[in-house]
DNA sequence: CGACAAAACTAACGATTGTTAGTTAAAACT
DNA sequence: AGTTTTAACTAACAATCGTTAGTTTTGTCG
């Protein structure tokens, strides 16, 4: 019996390191992808950042590809996820759009590498991956725009062209992730509550 | 006279033709520049988008990093050029946000391209080209956020953070590009007050 | 028509790309 | 202790990169 419980415990620790490594290398990837993109970062870059050479990095990954993939399917199905679970809820559409905005700050936070390859180099995924990103982009996308839209009938938001509203938001949300550095010591319900005021209620 | 005058007219139709070949080349490699990024696209592939041969592309351009230089270059100078005005203005600052929204839609319309490699590929940019364009940029949200300040200080603008104001209003201008061939039939006017009511007013 | 220049071409260069094969040192398991 | 596995390495591959040199085609002027 102690045996059997070893053999589980050493083969989670075999997993977690395997895992880890693979980790590693997309994580330092994605650090370069998002400072010069995609294309421009080498294997032998990433090799290097990692202190090791380039054919080595095949002993954990298969390839490029599946660092750029990894990258953004993961963060693709954060967005996803964190979507439907707010179209789940039953709150009226300002609600739901106030916990978007939340929610892309929090992913922002944790994903921030993630968000640029999404925003800048999902056009380099290849086969599935690629339309499986894409369609989960369209179908947030219109997830988004149901709630403008009902917003708008119920007359609890302005009647502007629903597709203005709705990218005015989403390009502010999706290129947060370039300026969270600067964010600084700011507070992340700080930055919540000035979004949520600025986004909805404007400016003046 | 005739020949002088004739000489004069057939120089210009000569730099004219020189200058519109290597525009032809400028603006055939912003549209591939614009769907992969500066870096994806080779000198090739903008070779075979004109008809050519990648050599004979030397003819008219001293090199790929010419072709970027020249696109981001002239619609950074666009944009300065426009701030400048609008800062020797003398009126509200609120005034003069409707009027950066406003040119910025303009830009947008005729250099779509061209502030797609801004946005993306300005880090490809080497040596005198990169630092000036990183310093008109710095220079413009200096002065964006100086329109922003004073507008706080006067009481006219909701007292939020500064820099979250700055950038829900850049970010959605800058990624304008991104969905204006989706605009399709929407007149530019009426986008403007669209936008200028939404990122002004908010939404609710 | 002949002269000349503009602009295309072919061919090739050295460098770099992603990736594979085969090897070796260290670590882990029996 | 002996065996196997992991993860690094060196070396090299075919392909592609931006670019240059030299040549040929095209078109225009006198």
């Amino acid at each position: 019996m102690y045996d059997g419980l070893s053999g589980w415990v050493l083969f989670f620790i075999f997993v977690l390191m395997k895992s880890t490594r693979k980790e590693e290398i997309v994580a330092v990837a994605s650090g370069l992808f998002k400072e010069k993109g995609y294309s421009a970062v080498s294997m032998r870059d990433i090799a290097q950042a990692m202190n090791m050479k380039a054919a080595s990095l095949y002993n954990h990954i298969s390839g490029k590809q599946e660092i750029l993939s990894t990258l953004i399917v993961r963060v693709a199905i954060e967005f996803t996820n964190a979507m439907e679970t707010v179209m789940a809820e039953e709150s009226s559409p300002i609600n739901k759009i106030e916990k978007i905005i939340e929610f892309h700050i929090d992913i922002t936070v944790t994903y921030a590498e993630n968000i640029a390859a999404l925003n800048n180099d999902w056009m380099h995924l290849e086969g599935t991956d690629l339309k499986r990103v894409v369609k989960m982009r369209e179908d947030y996308e219109e997830n988004f725009r149901s709630i403008i839209k009902q917003g708008i009938n119920e007359g609890r938001l302005r009647p502007n062209h629903p597709e203005v509203i709705l990218f005015s938001i989403l390009s502010t949300l999706r290129t947060l992730y370039l300026w969270n550095e600067k964010r600084g010591k700011m507070d992340v319900n700080i930055l919540k509550k000035d979004m949520v005021s600025v986004l909805l209620k404007g400016i003046v």
